[in-house]
DNA sequence: CGTGTTTGACCCGCGC
DNA sequence: GCGCGGGTCAAACACG
């Protein structure tokens, strides 16, 4: 069974946030499967965890009917939303296939697909995020703030993909149940706190599970901190 | 020499 | 209170 297949070019599709054709976006429920990009059928979409409102009116627990909230994607800088990356990806038509709803914040789980858009898979676990520690004195602190997080399974060879930020390894964990390492980048930006999480799961060796946390408060295409016009890269926002 | 990676130690939250 | 596990730090190391 070809559970997932390469093809498309959403990554082209997504100014701000260079997605490898090859990403696999899961999708949160519950909703109904298949959600697919037009003229991309086997990928799917996951949007990022955000409200924690939302999570609290709704038993920690994902979709709100009354909103239809479209969350900025953590990859993206600052003014980029999910519906704005919906609406680049379906060519101006957000309707079409896209997830325009509000995801249950984290402490909680979300399931999504590790098997095709028809099987519901692995369901992956979420603590609170941790905010960034400027010093080691603040860890009192690590938990009680929250970031936005954005995750997504990719089959891919390689356990670093290249989504156009420059990231810095900080460290690296063996996590339990799990046969692969995790491995921690915080981006190298300057001000920048976000963060992602690089796993490859220990049901299927090839997928690898990336997880951003926080927002980049600059352009991918602009690494260094001296180059401060964002609009660039998102003019069509 | 500057930058990035590795890796053991440490800290904290959480469950029991 | 204690132990476990995840997340982070920071020194040592590698590399261009």
């Amino acid at each position: 069974m070809q559970a997932y297949m390469e093809g498309g070019q959403l990554g082209a599709c997504l100014p701000g946030f260079l997605v490898p054709d090859h990403y696999v976006f899961p999708l949160p429920l519950p909703l109904p499967l298949p959600l697919q990009l037009p003229g991309q059928p086997n990928k799917l979409f996951q949007m990022p965890f955000d409200h924690e409102a939302e999570a609290e009116n709704h038993g920690g627990a994902m979709v709100s009917s009354d909103h239809c909230g479209l969350y900025p994607l953590p990859g993206l800088p600052f003014g980029c939303s999910a519906g704005a990356v919906a609406t680049a990806a379906c060519g101006g038509k957000p309707d079409a296939g896209f997830i325009h709803s509000t995801v249950g914040a984290d402490e909680v789980c979300t399931t999504v697909t590790a098997k095709g858009c028809n099987e519901i898979g692995s369901t992956i676990w979420w603590k609170s995020s941790a905010a960034a520690m400027a010093e080691r004195g603040k860890m009192k602190v690590r938990r009680k703030m929250r970031e936005p997080r954005f995750c997504f399974q990719t089959r891919s060879d390689v356990d670093v993909l290249d989504d156009g930020y420059k990231w810095r390894k900080y460290g690296q964990k063996v996590v339990k149940n799990s046969l692969h390492p995790r491995s921690y980048f915080r981006c190298t930006h300057s001000n920048c706190r976000v963060k992602k999480r690089v796993e490859r799961l220990s049901t299927d060796c090839r997928m690898v599970m990336t997880t951003y946390e926080g927002r980049h408060t600059h352009s991918p295409c602009s690494d260094d901190a001296s180059s401060g016009d964002h609009t660039d890269c998102f003019s069509s926002f």
